[in-house]
DNA sequence: CCCTTTCGTGAACACTGTTCGCAGAACATA
DNA sequence: TATGTTCTGCGAACAGTGTTCACGAAAGGG
């Protein structure tokens, strides 16, 4: 018994999303304006303070929000579109595979998605991943690491997968500093199955180049040297990192290729 | 023959630079308030536009100013510092080498010096790499471009010259695509010595760990990971990669290990 | 001394996020 | 049905922002 004013509530609440959404890939992160938001949806400002309690509470929506859309991404990337929330499962994803695909094909499949999210809402991702809005601090809830949690497991989950099936070679770590024994252990507890701390290493130095690649490229830095777009220059970057962890075998090193194209 | 007037003009433009720089640091590059330095520097708003032509001008200072500020670290961790201008010579920069060191030890003393560079100065690094300014361009006279070639020089100078001396391993590049021929065309005449695409590939996937391991901590992706800072962390990522890149020699891959220490 | 260029100012404009008090509509209870 | 309570929404106001403009004063050159 939904009463008339709880739809009315729940219908401008969305209708403010989208509005916040829609001037959030228009203008980024810095450029959004609650004055703009509530002329969208036809009120005045001091009335948006009755459904969202000012621009900190819309940021920890959007990036909520924004985690857990690219968290879906990943997933659906991976053929896990169980995993997916109801509202986004139509999304078209390019580089879908099928559950069933090569190990690699899926880790190749998530990484080119996490590529391809970031250049198609640019916005989004610096609101994730870029500078800290001025003066806004996440808050001490933790609505937005739960989300934030959520996608690191998609983007991990792949390539833990991928070593365990033999396909990726582990490297050593010399000498591994004293307080880098919690990482493995905080990896271990977040993806739910054991980690080593040189597999916990490989997770980070993959993930540091997945985004260095896709951050450089976002601000510009490859323009001097790909003109015609950076697309290429991501695949080589992948492969090259791939290539170096490809497994030994007896007689000489197999590149990694994804065989389901 | 200073006339007074150029005096005083000068005085008050390093006046407003370094007002500028000092909010930068403090406010980042969204807080960037012209009144702000206008107040500090004790002149009315509209003054500043004798001297710098509003909010752009200004940001093509800090950043010009950033990525030179910037390459002169590497520049002297790389022990260069002869390349170095006379306004930074004395700075401690932690990691310096001697010219005379070992390639390998270069090449960490550059990319540690790259990271303690953006945890020591994290606005800088967000108005160098970070998301553009809501409605700034960069100038197309190129001030800030070739400030920014200068630093990806003193960047990739030392990986190049160790791939060189054979301490690093180029890895094959499978299957490159058609536009990436464009880019070790670029690499080389920037660097000013032949570049094959497979180095320039090992070049971008450098940097790209580099940026990314940099950009995921200064963003506090690491905090649940590494309460107690993500300095062990960087050094873990790094050796994983250059281990990666070792040479291999008859019998067994020996890490690389920097000599110098 | 005069004329030109530079400098600095205060006022104004169109914005921004946020707070406050005051209406009116919707709801729950007597 | 009548009354009291809660929720909505609004206009005004405050302090702040970047930028433009016309105007007076100072400095420099002839």
């Amino acid at each position: 018994m939904a009463g008339r004013r709880e739809q009315l509530r729940t219908e401008l609440l969305t209708s403010v999303r989208d509005a916040a959404r829609a001037h959030l890939r228009q203008d980024g992160p810095g450029g959004l304006s609650l004055r703009a938001i509530a002329r969208d949806v036809g009120i005045s400002p001091a009335g948006l303070y009755r459904y969202y309690d000012g621009r900190d509470a819309l940021l920890t929506m959007l990036i909520t929000d924004g985690y857990l859309d690219l968290a879906d991404h990943l997933f659906v990337a991976q053929g896990l579109d169980d995993e997916v929330s109801d509202l986004d499962r139509a999304h078209h994803v390019p580089h879908a595979m099928p559950p069933d695909a090569d190990v690699v094909a899926r880790l190749t499949a998530t990484w080119r998605t996490y590529r391809s999210w970031s250049i198609e809402h640019p916005n989004e991702f610096h609101l994730l991943f870029g500078e800290p809005i001025q003066g806004y601090a996440a808050p001490a809830g933790g609505e937005t690491v739960a989300a934030n949690a959520r996608m690191s497991m998609a983007l991990m989950r792949p390539a833990v997968e991928a070593v365990e099936a033999g396909r990726l070679r582990v490297p050593r770590v010399t000498d591994p500093p004293a307080s880098t024994s919690v990482l493995a252990e905080a990896i271990t507890e977040v993806s739910e199955s054991p980690t080593s701390l040189p597999l916990a290493a490989l997770m980070l130095s993959c993930w540091s180049t997945l985004h260095g690649a896709v951050a450089l490229e976002l601000n510009g830095q490859f323009a001097w040297m790909a003109p015609g777009g950076a697309a290429d220059l991501f695949e080589v970057t992948m492969r090259t990192v791939l290539d170096g962890l490809a497994v030994d075998t007896d007689d000489a090193r197999r590149p990694v290729r994804d065989e389901a194209r």
